[in-house]
DNA sequence: GTCAAGTGAATTGTCGACATTCGACAAAAG
DNA sequence: CTTTTGTCGAATGTCGACAATTCACTTGAC
């Protein structure tokens, strides 16, 4: 059964194919907001820039649709996907959904053993509020903890749609400053979350997520239609 | 406003693109089992047999594999998605929070509206379960009618997600001939989750879900195990 | 001045060819 | 006989070129 070698002693290498650098590269841009929405991704002009040809670069655009980040439309090419506020009432309903059915099948199993890394989760987002909060690590601490909450529940199923809405919330969420005002006010928003979950009680996760996120929903969308039409 | 054509006088014309022809094709031979779950979709082969080059064959595969019927390995191409029985348990898990959450959304709105298109699919689904029953065709009056309650919801992101997932549990259900031996009990089955929506009842729509689909769910796996293991 | 049609540059859609990688079989060493 | 190494066919990965489509601009008539 042993061979000469039992323990690896290489990590492997990366292996990442052009087409997932590419992707990466352009995600990047775009959640940078280098890219801004509505923007056209031109495949001529990313694939000279970049030095390869056209073909991996629409790959990777496909790949991004499925994130959500891309919209394609026939004969016209890739455009950052532009979220509206109806849309982002309908996403957050999607997220309330997910989540919730994934705390209480995370309260069902095992949830003692899921404790530590959604603290750790939270410490790490309660930390990316102090001071000087970059808004964009503030965002990706915030859904790295909902992410966590997906992880936790066992179900894979559930961390896949939530990380192909979870950059279309994105989108949505870092076209408001505002929201981001009180980085510590929300920070502190997800601890019933967590507090629910830990107490293992159903009804309040169920009304804990509902706050959480349906606070999101009720507020985001009107100041979406503000933002937009500040911006004519 | 009125422009000098008021009604349409040609259908439009089909000027879907290749990909979603070549998309198309492939899609039904999967789901008619022409092709079998593990089996390599070769590009060359396809473009070979389709008269095309392999560019919108990988492109159309890529499309697929979002719908979750063709999954991809780098380097090694495309291949029929092979569900396996954990994954099934999953799959219906997120049935249950997508198709729960949808109907009480729907619930809230305007149920009255919705019921006419809810009725008329469950109809059409007893009628596929009389007689000589096509099991494919009865499976797709089955996804119908569940996806009608996700439409009805008026939030389009629950189709989004159940239009992703339908075929994968397409493709789990078909490897179950046994499932369907008895098509009108099926049909049968769906009627509480109708009732439940006509009656408003919030506690009776999560019940009914949850024993429909948690029926499923706990059923099927054992049946897939077993049917895999014969299959050898 | 407004609107329609025409024109052309720019972009996407498709293709065939070449480079790279993979997996299976064959060959050689232990 | 088992294990490792070498080789080869076949498939995917990438590319540059050409065809078809779109879009902005110009042109012209009313």
């Amino acid at each position: 059964m042993n061979g000469p070698i039992e323990t690896a002693k290489f990590a492997p290498l990366d292996r990442e194919g052009l087409v997932d650098r590419i992707a990466e590269t352009l995600m990047e841009a775009i959640i940078a907001g280098r890219i801004a929405p509505g923007d056209r991704l031109s495949e001529s002009t990313i694939a000279r820039d970049m030095g390869v040809s056209r073909a991996p670069v629409r790959e990777a655009a496909r790949l991004l649709e499925n994130s959500g980040l891309v919209r394609y439309r026939a004969n016209r090419g890739f455009f950052v996907h532009e979220i509206a506020a109806e849309g982002f009432r309908d996403l957050y309903e999607l997220r309330i959904a997910i989540e919730t059915a994934a705390a209480l099948r995370l309260i069902a199993g095992d949830a003692a053993a899921a404790l530590p890394a959604l603290t750790a989760a939270l410490d790490r987002l309660k930390a990316a509020a102090e001071g000087e909060c970059d808004v964009t690590a503030m965002i990706s601490a915030d859904l790295a903890f909902h992410r966590a909450i997906c992880l936790a529940s066992g179900n894979a199923r559930f961390v896949q749609v939530f990380d192909q809405i979870a950059n279309e919330t994105r989108l949505g969420v870092m076209l408001i400053g505002r929201l981001y005002d009180d980085p510590a006010e929300i920070a502190r928003s997800h601890e019933p979350v967590l507090a629910a979950i830990a107490a293992s009680d159903r009804e309040a996760v169920v009304a804990a997520i509902e706050y959480h996120l349906g606070t999101a929903r009720d507020l985001v969308p009107p100041m979406l239609v503000a933002d937009t039409e500040k911006r004519r």
